[in-house]
DNA sequence: CAGTGGTCTAGACCACTGG
DNA sequence: CAGTGGTCTAGACCACTGC
């Protein structure tokens, strides 16, 4: 059943000869063909109509659908898989990224073992200090563009690599995307946290950003870290944003850099 | 005067009817056409042919040089321009990138104010505190793919931003590569110090990579900053890149981060 | 206005995956 | 083998810059 499917076309149809195009102020703002593509792509993304981890249209299909050419598709996909938002495997497909992967797990951790990688230092394990359902205090409310007061689930936890408490954080999810979120669906849950929101809560975290500062451990926290009070911490404070730019979790974690250290590549 | 150029063709032309393509073992590994032109192109860059700032030919005389089509030009220069070697600029052309540019300058610097942004802060003040040659540390020979007891130039400063010393840092460059490097060159040059290493000593940093941690101040760092000894400071620890992967600087940073903090975007 | 990069098309062929 | 993404081409036209 063929639904309609709305029909890109450049700066309407560039009646005849119509010099100053119209209404507007100033430059109409050009928008490529294949930037209106990639639009449309990204609300059937939102929209769930093609969810993380599926396979979606193929080219020569998205062409036919969007009524351009193979190449612009091409364009606009090219640009999706650049913000990991679709990935391409040549000979199968195009499929929507997800969280749910091995290999690409904690994409969003910069924690690394200052010796050996990831893999041979083996699986963090996960202690959840806490799970429940807050008011947001202005800070928090501000971060997720909620208003002050408007309930939020807080999760506390401590994470550990081989043994050793490594990462304190507590993270502030909006209370009514995440409402079956509790203590016990978390502990329950063995995958990366993002996985479970994709999954059971339909969110995808796509893009994310880090404020790093060096603090000293307070008293809670050295204590769930094992270290003196005063001991240097990295303070990591993470704003994640799902597709459109709409932040959806506030993260402050504490780091160990004892062992480990914060990597980050410069282009 | 048409100087030989270099004929990219693929895979030596696939001789009509050879199915286990002659002499190789297992897959031949297989580089597509504008692969082999962003080599080129890259082999124009180090050699110093287009220098940093300059204009390169046209994606047309490219292609004519290259012998290929105009697409193939265009995705070499996509992906150099993507990772910042090359800078595209409409109706004007590509240029070599360069970190002679105001609004990119502190490119590799992820220090941002708390509130308000960099340039509401105004440039920083450098104070050179030293700039000898030394021999090598075991540790900088290792970073630097040198000998230990190499010549290198180490480099010691300090950043302030309005008047609030901010970051402490060492750098250690290979001795060969920067002959003239002292503290009088150091002093005199007003820009960013890529940007000398740059027009002085033929040296593009490309690329680097940054480890974290935090750190207490020893005495002598907490007296640079102007802070109590043992106070919390980032520990930033740069290896930068030319051409080729080739590392050509060491720094060691401290940062201060009471009224800043280090930004990340993770995609 | 000419020259540049940017978009779009149509078609051919190649490399990879899986049945 | 058919179907997918990946490469390459040739040509037309558009948007931007600067003379």
């Amino acid at each position: 059943m063929k639904t309609d499917q709305p029909t890109p076309r450049r700066q309407p149809s560039a009646p005849a000869d119509s010099p100053a195009s119209g209404g507007g102020v100033g430059t109409p703002a050009f928008s490529p063909l294949y930037q209106q593509i990639k639009a449309l792509i990204l609300q059937s993304l939102q929209a769930g109509e093609w969810k993380p981890g599926d396979l979606i249209p193929s080219e020569q299909e998205l062409a036919a659908r969007f009524k351009v050419s193979q190449g612009t598709v091409r364009k606009a996909i090219d640009e999706l898989a650049a913000d990991n938002l679709l990935v391409r495997r040549q000979g199968k497909g195009t499929f929507v990224a997800t969280h749910h992967e091995q290999h690409v797990q904690y994409r969003f951790l910069r924690l690394h073992p200052d010796h050996g990688d990831r893999d041979a230092e083996g699986p963090a394990t996960r202690d959840i200090l806490a799970c429940r359902r807050v008011r947001a205090s202005a800070e928090v409310a501000a971060a997720l563009q909620l208003r002050a007061g408007d309930s939020v689930v807080q999760v506390s936890r401590v994470l550990s690599f081989q043994g050793v408490p490594t990462i304190l954080e507590d993270l502030w999810l909006p209370g009514a995307a995440f409402k079956g979120l509790t203590l016990e669906v978390l502990t329950a849950y063995a995958g990366p946290m993002y996985a479970l929101f994709e999954s059971q809560f339909g969110v995808r975290m796509v893009r994310a950003e880090e404020r790093l500062k060096a603090v000293a451990a307070s008293e809670a926290a050295a204590q769930r870290l094992q270290v003196a009070a005063g001991t240097p911490l990295l303070s990591v404070e993470r704003l994640a944003y799902t597709y459109n730019g709409v932040p959806m979790e506030l993260r402050r974690g504490l780091y160990r850099t004892d062992r480990h250290h914060y990597r980050n590549e410069l282009g």
